[in-house]
DNA sequence: ACCCCCCGAATTTTT
DNA sequence: TTCGGGGGGT
């Protein structure tokens, strides 16, 4: 199979003319651009294919690196399908993580570790540092743990360890400390023979560039390197993708600028901005015939997305009928929201259309459960995706742990996350000890609490205690040399009183959590071994979902990329919510900027028809926050969109004033939601938002919520610091000077006016 | 060592 | 509203 590519091959059928430029560029640095919808997936797989079928390389030879597992798992899945039975599969194929994962593993000793080293998960992670703050004597309310983690992981992925951090830019974390609290974790993680997510690549990259003589093993093999979704790469994937692609030089990223929506997660545009410098004399090519969406659908994403200024802009087209508008719809509340998405839902089904072409694409994936609920009351099957993840639950990671600590004996992390659960009288005290005398030493807690059973230090109790302990794990792990490894599990469980513990709860939680951990025993049983079990719960933290019987999807804009529907309903378009608040504070228009091409993925995903709706009110914890519609809707050309708004609802900005009309008012305002709103304002129980108090000078002055708004020297009421008078306001932030409590700061939407 | 109650904070997005 | 952490009581 060595001929010249043959361009009348049958998979190349059906493909337009920048699809097969794409396939049959197989050398050299190529970026293709694709657009929503272009047939990326289809190109990438025939790429393959075509590699595959011509000769070119061999599965092995070919490095083709993706964003999630589940686009790994697709493309494997759709190049068996196109080659046959001819591909095993492809060894190289993955996530950068689960590659990295892989290199790692072999070249663990010249990287400081032992190669069955453990990948910690984030909860690991901040366990970890929390113990070294608490260490330091960093106050954890100023700094949690949380935060130190999120820094440490920004800056391994810009590809920095401690010693490359620039100077000022850990000066105020954690007073000062936080560089050294970084050194400190990386000591540990090293001890631990652990690593995380961002040291997989940094520590590949970093082992390429120590030993040119690995990496120039990985050139050799490596004839063909692809990336998918190369617009979420981050800067330390970058590095390691440009080491390994140095090789053979044939490169093809593929991407689309306007579906970039990682940067929070450290992803940067500039690396397909900068493809070309990159890579001289690189070919672009651009996709940009959509095949999924109506002409309809297609114009309102696209004039939304033009809006953006930071873009490299393609022009997207479509054929056939412009189909339906896109439906904007204002709505009441957030219970409203959920309640119409609902009929909508019913409807269409009646109508024929399965639910399983329809998905609800929310924003955060607290928005989820107005609408689970309102689902399970109609009885309409649903599904959540990428919801609470399965190997994130307590019992698993706990049942996860006992597993670690038998495999890995030096797994401290594990090992104190399973001493005392069940209780064994192993508590603060006995942990204390056991921490010193492991840091004595310099060994492991399991290694410590050996040395120390053989001593008066512990008390009888928590001797013997501890003791039996170590003798179980001593049997399980014998068991382990002849036990499969689903029964071994099944045997710890019980052994270790673990499932007792939920056997004797009463709590209403407790027979889930053991269903759970039935299920983490037969999801063990698709493994070889407990290794590979535990590697793949580190590196994928999913669980494979049942997909029987017809079901709607629920899940977030960042979960539905790549994803298509019929029928996409997209709820919660308010300022405030999308785009939201908090990126707008914290990356000011870039983040604006990735928001708006969340929201072009969310309508992108929409095969004929996309529903917009925004809530006027929404409950968050327990305050009503009156909200704006999104500035989004205002972006979609009019053209494409039918307002199916009642008046007042939708009608952001003009002066029209829902309130005085309410006497003569069109129906809308006798619903119970205007009843509550009325009867809310007039107990002064009206929180407004920041984004309303902002606009609120544009708004009609006679407004009865604006006359609740606060001013200097009102007198006021906070549930918990009683009566006081404001001293200073700031938009919502107040000072007020309380009769009892003292001089406070509190936000207005706490206090009502006395 | 364990339990319970009170308090405060929190809600993006995830390999 | 729910969650987790801390403090105090047993």
């Amino acid at each position: 199979m060595t001929h010249t590519p043959d361009t009348a091959a049958p998979y190349l059928a059906g493909l337009n003319e920048a699809q097969r430029e794409a396939v049959l560029m197989t050398d050299g640095a190529v970026l293709v651009l694709a657009g929503a919808g272009t047939g990326k997936t289809r190109v990438l797989t025939t790429r393959l294919a075509h590699i595959l079928a011509t000769g070119l390389a061999w599965p092995s030879q070919i490095l083709a690196v993706t964003f999630t597992n589940k686009a790994a798992r697709e493309m494997q899945e759709r190049i068996g399908a196109l080659v046959g039975g001819v591909v095993e599969g492809m060894p190289w194929l993955g996530t950068f993580h689960a590659i990295a994962a892989k290199i790692l593993r072999r070249h663990a000793e010249l990287a400081g570790l032992k190669s069955n080293f453990t990948i910690l998960d984030a909860d690991d992670q901040i366990r970890l540092i929390k113990q070294l703050l608490q260490a330091e004597g960093v106050d954890e309310k100023r700094w949690p743990a949380r935060m130190i983690h999120a820094q440490i992981d920004r800056w391994k992925n810009k590809g920095l360890g401690p010693d490359q951090v620039p100077g000022g830019e850990a000066h105020d974390l954690a007073g000062g400390k936080g560089l050294d609290i970084y050194r400190q974790y990386q000591e540990r993680l090293r001890v631990l023979n652990a690593v995380d997510f961002g040291d997989l690549l940094l520590l590949t990259t970093r082992l390429f560039q120590d030993h040119p003589d690995v990496l120039a093993d990985y050139h050799r093999k490596f004839r063909y390197v692809l990336v998918d979704e190369y617009q979420d790469t981050n800067t330390a994937q970058y590095l390691w993708l440009r080491l390994l692609a140095q090789g053979s030089k044939n490169i093809c990223c593929v991407g689309d600028d306007d579906q970039s929506i990682y940067g929070w997660r450290g992803a940067e545009v500039g690396n397909i901005l900068r493809f070309e410098s990159d890579f001289p004399g690189a070919k672009i090519i651009r996709l940009e015939r959509n095949y999924r969406s109506t002409p309809n659908i297609l114009g309102a994403a696209s004039g939304l997305i033009a809006t953006n200024e930071d873009r490299l802009g393609k022009t997207l087209w479509t054929e056939g009928d412009a189909g339906e508008k896109i439906r904007v719809r204002g709505l009441w509340d957030g219970e409203e929201e959920a309640r119409f998405v609902a009929e909508k839902i019913e409807t269409l089904h009646r109508q024929g259309q399965s639910l399983d072409t329809m998905a609800i694409l929310v924003r955060a994936s607290s928005q989820m459960r107005e609408f689970e609920e309102r689902f399970v009351t109609t009885a309409i099957p649903y599904r959540v995706i990428g919801g609470p993840r399965f190997y994130e639950r307590m019992e698993i990671r706990d049942a996860l742990a006992y597993l670690r600590v038998i495999q890995s004996p030096d797994d401290d992390l594990a090992f104190e996350r399973i001493v005392n659960k069940p209780k064994r009288g192993l508590g603060d005290a006995t942990l204390q000890a056991l921490h010193a005398a492991a840091r004595l030493e310099g060994v492991s807690l399991t290694a410590a609490a050996g040395a120390l059973v053989q001593t008066d230090e512990l008390k009888p109790r928590a001797r013997n205690a501890l003791a039996a302990l170590l003798d179980d794990f001593a049997r399980w792990r014998q068991a382990a040399e002849v036990l499969p490894h689903p029964e071994l599990t099944e045997t710890v469980l019980d052994e270790s009183g673990y499932t007792e513990m939920f056997q004797m709860d009463r709590s209403p939680e407790a027979p889930g959590r053991l269903d759970n951990l039935k299920e983490l025993v037969r999801a063990m049983e698709a493994f070889e071994n407990l290794g590979g079990f535990l590697e793949h719960v580190s590196l994928v933290m999913e669980n494979e979902q049942s997909a029987e019987g017809e079901k709607v999807s629920i899940m977030t804009l960042h979960g539905a990329k790549g994803l298509e529907f019929d029928t996409v309903f997209l709820p919660g378009w308010e300022e405030g919510l999308f785009p939201s608040q908090r990126t707008l504070d914290e990356s000011g228009l870039k983040g604006l900027e990735e928001e708006r091409r969340l929201a072009y993925v969310g309508i992108t995903r929409a095969k004929r028809r996309a529903i917009i709706t925004h809530a006027s009110n929404r409950r968050l914890y327990n305050q009503w926050q009156s909200a704006l519609p999104s500035r989004f809707l205002e972006e979609i050309p009019d053209a494409h969109v039918e307002k199916e708004s009642a008046p007042g609802l939708y009608a952001s900005y003009s002066t029209h004033d829902p309130f005085r009309g309410a006497g003569h008012a069109p129906s809308t305002y006798s619903s119970p939601g205007w009843a509550r709103l009325r009867e809310n304002v007039a107990q002064g129980r009206y929180a407004r938002s920041p984004v309303v108090d902002s606009v609120a000078e544009l708004v009609a002055t006679n407004d009865p919520a604006a006359a609740n708004a606060f001013a200097k020297g009102m007198r006021v009421f906070h549930q918990k610091f009683g009566y006081g008078r404001i001293q200073q306001a700031d938009g919502n932030k107040l000072v007020v000077a309380f009769d009892k409590a003292g001089t406070k700061k509190v936000i207005s939407s706490f206090v009502e006016r006395a």
